[in-house]
RNA sequence: GCCAGGGUAGCUCAGUGGUUAGAGCACCACAUUCAUAACGUGGCGGUCGGCAGUCCGACUCUGCCCCCUGGUACCA
């Protein structure tokens, strides 16, 4: 039984979660209870990036302390967890302060020792409004931010620790061109990898204390600094299974199998987090799936259009296992999608309804009216899983939408064989041969329901148990069409 | 600007240097309960972004152009 570690990007506690959110929530569980369903040992993490300045000035914006404020957050998104039926085996977050404060230090100490921490001076343009640095081409025509216009930057400069990425360059180029950390889609490998080739520069791990209002890690032996909020948070994949608090448990589970972010972080987790952890000599990532954002009936979301989508509104409304179906088959796997709710409505129709819950209805029905037995549990389905190559290949490729197409092809086929074979008319004449016809459609179904397991597993249960005999009863649809 | 990917039926996409370019959904018709008016069968539907070129022949190759998406770092 091999071990597998997963782990999902730590979202920025500092707004309710978005169906954005719940996708990536999705694909990481999938993953996860494939794992579990080909028997390996799984452990999944994810957590609160709660270190950052725009925490600390969102929270006193609400009124809040910047405790109060991420306790708040972080519930909503373990609440959005729960009603997609996804399960995270350690929510780590970065505000803890007796464990994650001394891991991340610990790591800030591996890295200094291995020469790769320096000071240096940083001169760029401030706003005291902001309480931030802007680039040039984040101003408007005045050189002013687009929060305080009329209000001129000034030029500031601080002393802060850097991190020498520049000298990992060609370790990069090798851990990324050569697949030692595979990066899926491809198209994110070659960004990843053009990245590289423009040359890498060190760039800063610390703040001042006073700018961080002291919210976030002091860095170990310079009380005047706080560690910068991106060296903390990628550390919290380490935090969370004992590192530097546990070594045991640490030893047990590192390093990272798979982790699963969004197209805007590559850097970070393709370049910064495997130098810095190559710095540290501590073991590297094997693989990084990077899918891309949502879109709602086509616009981008944002607070100003209103178009944002709860999914626990979704869930509501439709159920849990239609909007799982919905993000994991009608958006293509890595690549940017669409969230609308006519085609929502659509898909599960075509899908939900007419073609899976029917056919359980049918066959239900079916066995109900011939007295069916069903004899010896088919309890092995999941067994002959990893045989199937197709769904086991783009699973592990991530390709959630293909694995998915192969389940409805077998839907189909299903459906064929019964129109074929007519079994409705051996119930009424009687004929014998409908044992055999129904008990390859039985398990024909619990296959079906065994594939099914990671992608939509309350309806697989339903499924596995309504078969499971001696005897077969029809049941109430388990997808009723949406008029 | 540069780099990458893309522009194919109403929608989402697949596809090959060579007879009438494919799938699913949507839509229409037929058929119809074993089943959720579902399943099944058939059909409608595309000048394959534009222009030029190579070739016996291009949607598939080359060049130019237009449009879309993403990346282009020290946002501490």
């Amino acid at each position: 039984m091999a071990k597998f570690y997963l782990t999902s990007a730590i979202p920025y506690v500092n707004a309710k979660p978005h169906i954005g959110h719940a996708q990536e929530f999705l694909y990481s569980d999938v993953i996860k209870r494939y794992h579990q369903l080909i028997g390996d040992s799984v452990l999944y993490l994810c957590g609160a990036d709660e270190n950052a300045l725009k925490i600390f000035q969102a929270a006193e914006k609400a009124g809040e302390t910047p405790e109060k404020f991420t306790d708040i957050h972080n519930k909503e998104f373990l609440d959005v967890a729960k009603q997609l039926n996804v399960q995270f085996d350690v929510w780590q977050r970065g505000s803890d302060t007796t464990k994650h404060f001394p891991s991340s230090q610990k790591l800030w100490e591996l890295c200094e020792k291995a020469g790769d921490i320096y000071k240096k001076t940083y001169t760029g343009l401030y706003c005291v409004g902001c309480e931030m640095f802007y680039e040039k081409d984040e101003l408007n025509e005045n050189g002013e931010c687009f929060e305080h216009p009329g209000k001129p930057l000034e030029e500031v400069s601080e002393e802060n620790y850097f991190f020498r990425l520049s000298k990992y360059q060609s370790f990069l180029e090798d851990l990324l061109k050569n697949d030692k950390l595979k990066i899926f889609p491809d198209i994110r490998k070659n960004e990843a990898v053009a990245y590289l080739t423009r040359g890498l520069q060190d760039f800063s791990i610390s703040r001042s204390k006073e700018r961080a209002h002291g919210w976030g890690i002091p860095v170990p032996g310079d009380a005047s600094q706080i560690m910068y909020v991106w060296f903390d948070a990628l550390n919290i994949y380490q935090t969370g299974i004992g590192f530097g608090w546990d070594e045991e448990l640490y030893k047990k589970w590192n390093p990272q199998d798979s982790m699963i972010i969004g197209k805007g972080i590559i850097r970070f987790h393709a370049i910064y987090w495997p130098a810095i952890l190559q710095s540290a000599g501590l073991k590297l990532p094997k693989e990084l799936f990077v899918h891309g954002y949502l879109t709602v009936d086509g616009q981008k979301m944002s607070k100003t259009l209103g178009n944002v989508v709860d999914p626990v509104d979704v869930v509501k409304k439709y159920g849990t296992d239609a909007l799982r179906y919905y993000l994991l088959s009608a958006v293509p796997s890595g690549a940017d999608g669409d969230f609308s709710e006519s085609r929502l409505k659509e898909v599960y129709n075509a899908d939900l309804a007419n073609n899976l819950g029917n056919l359980v209805s049918r066959v239900a029905k079916l066995c109900e009216s011939a007295h069916y037995v069903q004899m010896a549990p088919t309890g092995t389905a999941s067994a002959h899983i990893i045989e199937m190559e197709e769904y086991a290949t783009a699973l592990s490729e991530y390709r959630f939408n293909d694995a998915l197409a192969f389940i409805w092809k077998k839907i189909d086929d299903l459906n064929h064989f019964i129109d074929t074979e007519k079994p409705w008319e051996m119930v009424k004449s009687d004929d014998r041969r409908i044992i055999g016809v129904l008990s390859h459609c039985v398990d024909n179904l619990q296959e079906i329901a065994a594939l099914l397991q990671p992608f939509l597993p309350e309806t697989s249960d339903a499924i596995e148990k309504q078969f499971k005999g001696p005897e077969i009863t029809f049941n109430k649809p388990l997808f009723p069409r949406i008029p």
